[in-house]
Formats: C-alpha cells, sequence, structure tokens
DNA sequence: CGGTCGCTTGAGAGCAGTCAATAGAAGTGG
DNA sequence: CCACTTCTATTGACTGCTCTCAAGCGACCG
C-alpha cells in the first residue's frame, strides 16, 4: 500500500500526469526531446503526489523504487546525527531531482520533507533506465542530472572548506538568487523556506551565527532582512566577497 | 594529438588493455556481467594510460571526453581558489571512477595529479553511453558508481559541518582504512600518499591543525604516526569518536 | 653534503560556539 | 477575535577551537 501509517507521509490521492503538458519541460528529464518522445516519456510519470508543508515525501532507510521531481514547492533533505540532531544536506525546488543519492544503496539515505504545499512527479527508477535505453538524449539528460548534482555537492565542500560564516552566507543567497532567476522569479528579492538553524546546518554553522551574519550582510548594505524576507542590494559585491568576478 | 605540451602530462606511449584480464573487474565497472558481456566491454576500455607521480592526468577546463578508472596508483583532484591556493575536492586509489564532474558542464572542473606512480584505463563516455545501452546492468552499474560519489560527498559535507579536527581526521582515517581494505591491503597499517597540507585542505583545516590532530590521536592512544607512515590502533574507538556504532 | 620541502610544536589572535535573556511571529483553542 | 503557547529570530557576554605567525627539526633528493 502507498498511503503508508507514517504520520506526515502524503496521503493526497494520487493524480496521473503528464511531460507533455507540464509547465517544466526545460527544466526536467525531458530535455532536448522531439514532442514524439516526449509523447514517449509521458509513461515515465505516472503519478503526481502533494505533499503538504511538514509532511515528509520520504524517510531515510526507505525502499529506493523512485526518483522524485519536484513539480513545484520546496524541500529540505537531511539525516539524523547521532546526537539526534539534523544534518540538512540539501535543498530542492521546482525542475530540481530528488534521490539521486538512493541509488547506489537503494535505500534512500535522508529524510525529505516539504518546507511549503508542494508538488512531485514520481518516477520510477526501472522505467527511466528502460526508457533511456531507446531514447539515449533522455539517458544522457539523466547523466548530466547526476554530474550537475555532484558539482553542486563540491561546491558545498568548498564553502565548508574555505568560507568563513559571512561568506557561506552571502554563497548561500547567491546561490538561491540564481536558481530562482533561472525559474522566472526574482533575483533580488525572495521569500527564505527554511528557518535559521536549517541554514546554519547545510552550512555548517550555528543559528545563532547565520542570525549575526545575517544582521552584519545588512549593517554593510548589502542586503536587507525581515524575518524570511531578504532583498539582495549588490549582487556585484556579493559575488566578489565569495571570489567570483561578475560577469 | 594526445601527447600534448603541458608540462607533467602523461607521455607513455597508450597501450592496449583489456577488462577480461584485468585484475579490477570487481571494482571497476563491469559488475555482474557474463564473461561474453565482458569481452563486448573491452572495446570499451581501448587505452591504459600511465601517469607518473607528480604528473597530472587531467587540467581543469579541459574538454570532456572520457572518464578515467585508476588501475592502480593514487590520485588527487583539486580546484584553484581565487588566492591561487589549492583546494583538494578529492582522494581516489585503484578501482574508482575519475572525471564525473565533467560530464555536466562537458568540461573538466579539477585539476588531477598523480600521488605515486599509476596507471589508469581511459573511458570515452560516449562509448560508455552507447554500449550501455546494450548492456543494461553495465548502465546500472555506472548509475550506482555515481550515486555513490553523491554519497561520498555528503560524508564529507556533513564532516565538514558539524566535526572537530581531530573527529575529522579520524573519520579520515577510517575512510582510508576501509577502502584499502576492500582492495586487500592492511585496514590498520598504511601510507599516507598526501601530505599534511592535502589532508587539511580536504578537511577544511590548517596544515598545522592536521599535524596537531595527528599528534593529539597519539597522545590518546588510537593510533602511531611516523611521518607518512600511520597505524590504527583502536578502529572501535575511532569510529565511536565519528559517531559510528562499531559492528 | 647542502638545500629544499614537509612536519612538528609553541604563543597569541580571532572567529565561531555556547549559554542566556528577550523579542517577535505564527499557530491553537477558547 | 483574542489570549496563550510555541516556535523562531536577535543580541550580548564569555569560552574555546582553529588560524596565524614563527622557529626548529628531520627527511628526501640532487
Amino acid at each position: 500500500m502507498h498511503n503508508c501509517a507514517i504520520p506526515g507521509h502524503p496521503t493526497a490521492p494520487q493524480q496521473r500526469s503528464s511531460c507533455t503538458t507540464c509547465s517544466l519541460r526545460e527544466l526536467c528529464l525531458p530535455v532536448g526531446l522531439t514532442d514524439e518522445e516526449i509523447e514517449y516519456v509521458g509513461n515515465l510519470t505516472n503519478h503526481k503526489l502533494r505533499v503538504r508543508r511538514g509532511e515528509y515525501l520520504l524517510h531515510a532507510g526507505a525502499d529506493f523504487r523512485s526518483l522524485y521531481a519536484v513539480k513545484n514547492g520546496s524541500f529540505k533533505t537531511y539525516t539524523l546525527r547521532v546526537d539526534g540532531r539534523q544534518q540538512v544536506t540539501g535543498f530542492y525546488m521546482t525542475g530540481e531531482l530528488l534521490g539521486l543519492d538512493a541509488i547506489s544503496p537503494e535505500k534512500h539515505t535522508c529524510d525529505t520533507v516539504a518546507l511549503v504545499d508542494s508538488e512531485v512527479c514520481e518516477v520510477p527508477f526501472i522505467k527511466l533506465e528502460e526508457i533511456g535505453r531507446s531514447i539515449p538524449s533522455l539517458m544522457s539528460q539523466f547523466h548530466k542530472i547526476m554530474s550537475r548534482e555532484i558539482v553542486q555537492d563540491r561546491g558545498v565542500m568548498m564553502l565548508l572548506g574555505s568560507m568563513r560564516a559571512e561568506e557561506r552566507l552571502a554563497a548561500f543567497l547567491l546561490n538561491l538568487s540564481t536558481r530562482l532567476a533561472r525559474r522566472g522569479y526574482s533575483s533580488t528579492d525572495f521569500i527564505l523556506r527554511a528557518t535559521r538553524e536549517d541554514i546554519g546546518s547545510y552550512l555548517g554553522l550555528k543559528l545563532e551565527t547565520v542570525s549575526r551574519s545575517f544582521s552584519k550582510l545588512q549593517e554593510e548594505g548589502l542586503i536587507t532582512v525581515n524575518n524570511k524576507h531578504v532583498t539582495l542590494h549588490d549582487l556585484g559585491k556579493l559575488n566578489r566577497m565569495i571570489g567570483n568576478s561578475m560577469d
């Protein structure tokens, strides 16, 4: 049964969906395919799941069967540390693919919880591999997505290994900024879905340090913060701060 | 031409090689294949490259065409930071696959240098995708390897985000220990190929801190260090130190 | 055998963590 | 709709870990 008893698990009825009509054609797997191919790929994502804010899409340890493409909304993934506290491993927004870490162990390694009401497409992995065999460009696109995940994680490792608190926060905000811009939202004005604690966990900082860093960036005139509402005033300076030339 | 002019680039003549006779059948891509399939896969890794200690296998920015399986030896990968210093992103030993980060940008993102005299199998990526289409289990194995890379990076993020110097070093040593054991080497007695500075860069620490942490672990009786020669005395305590239950 | 490179150790500075108090936002139930 | 509780965020004071700067030692290589 899919409607399991775990509290917070999504219980909304599954809906049929189609890649042909999906608004994420550019962001999800089917990129550079003919309409005919996309039609065929439609078999891939047969289920759309609704996950309400605070509900879990996945629990660590669950058997791996599917990847999940975020159709809209926002998720965080985390693992539990020995002391029982959460270590946030990633944030996922519209058009991004969840569950890549589960392919090798064949178990999900992260708890995955919705930060706002969200929808995801379930992509059975066996089907993906099957269909990928007949549509090489689909397979290639999938490989690029996995590779991109590796590159992204490397970026975070870099950040954790060599940046100070303020720089980490700046890098985080700029990362959000580009990802939002790619989706047509403002790159300079947005609402944070994560708490200071989640951000801190992701950036290897305590929540107090995150808060102080927000204040510091604000004092320096680089941003304005009002709780979850953030405005970036100078993308150039922020980029230079973390060692990106601005172009 | 493959023998390019970059100083330190491998210049050894390329040799034909075969997966059928390769000693790494368990570790490399061809896992769980029939001998017939492996024979076929032989077309995959048509070149064996020798890279001497200190020579570069790859330079950041180079066009992506192939992955490289380490046949024997040891490599480090790093990117250059703004200040010109190296940030080490990974260590690779026998049986591990180099270059996965390059698939998406279609450029290599890391400089890759041999820490000891080494040999690698060049695996043209186009061929891998091609052959993978006819041999599903090869493709699946490749996906697992990519996924494992993601899981491994997550582990490092965890480490960088939440552990103190001594714990990071313990985790690093234990990681080496398991990887060496899997290859039939001693899990408690080995030679470090990397310098204190490289280890520090990878772990987000300064070389002095790495050195101090080595000394501290030795004082506590957990290890013996003599320059590059390390002996682990108590895997159990080391594991518990980083929050692994010992089983 | 001298030089270079890598490693160790010490002393002091600085940044982030810890503990604590307060304020504000959001969600709940009467 | 308001009162109440809980969750989240901000700020301060102090501690402590890691970095920085510096000196000295030892290994390896030419």
